[in-house]
DNA sequence: CATGTCCTACTACACCAGTAAGAGCCTAGC
DNA sequence: GCTAGGCTCTTACTGGTGTAGTAGGACATG
């Protein structure tokens, strides 16, 4: 179970300590818009889960209050996203790059930019072999 | 609530409809892979709650089975999941692409037919204008 | 040192997805 | 008409997520 599944709110808490590092809970909580923010006991709770899952741990204290650092990497974390995603289309892009075209969610600067990351792979996989 | 969300179950229900048009339970649940196929009653549960997600309706009856239809598009569920997912990264597509690409997912045909719906989509764009 | 504030740890609950068993109804075939 | 098999409906339990309250300990400051 190295890569826990995390959810949206607990992806949200990820987010914060991949940001700005290691966070004490008030924090992660005041970090969320002021509107429609989770209360902090909502989010110590999520906490909790997260370090069950260790996907964060206790860091140190300061004061009685225990600070948090992230024990998955983002990368990881969203390439367990994207698998997830993926599998739901059963791995076939093209009805999920033509609806991300379609809603106008992919500009042609991030097509451009997968160009070129793609060519800079070929290069690379070339070397290796 | 015009697009309810959708479970992963409950879109590969959904897919079978979409594939094969109206259908009884017994057969969406025999098109799961004989191993590891849920339960007649769990594809019966599913289909009645998507019925009351207004996913789906009862469409006629064959003998007493009831043949199930769409009342959702696959167009419309997945522009719902692409969204969703989409949120999940704060709408930024940069490293969704990225991800994409190193894990292989995408080929430089995926990016070819990106580019040229792009380009297909600005022409018609041009034209509304 | 007293007291208010803040944090922790625990508990609780509702909802949803997934799973499925059980009781009983309908129908087709003998 | 009777019976077997399939289908419907109902009910139920589990695990995960989101939500938060409460009790009590720690700390800082007057």
């Amino acid at each position: 179970m190295r890569l826990p599944k995390l959810s949206k709110l607990e992806l949200q808490i990820m987010e914060v300590l991949w940001d700005k590092g290691p966070t004490a809970i008030r924090d992660i909580q005041e970090s969320f818009g002021a509107k429609g923010r989770p209360a902090y006991t909502t989010v110590q709770t999520m906490v909790y889960r997260l370090e069950g899952k260790k996907a964060l741990r206790r860091a140190r204290k300061i004061g009685n209050a225990h600070i948090f650092e992230a024990l998955i990497s983002r990368d990881a974390a969203q390439a367990r996203l994207v698998d997830e995603f993926l599998s739901l289309f059963g791995g076939r892009m093209q009805p999920v790059m033509a609806q991300l075209i379609e809603a106008g969610n992919l500009s042609s600067k991030d097509v451009a930019d997968a160009e070129k990351l793609l060519r800079e792979l070929a290069a690379r996989k070339k070397k290796e072999a």
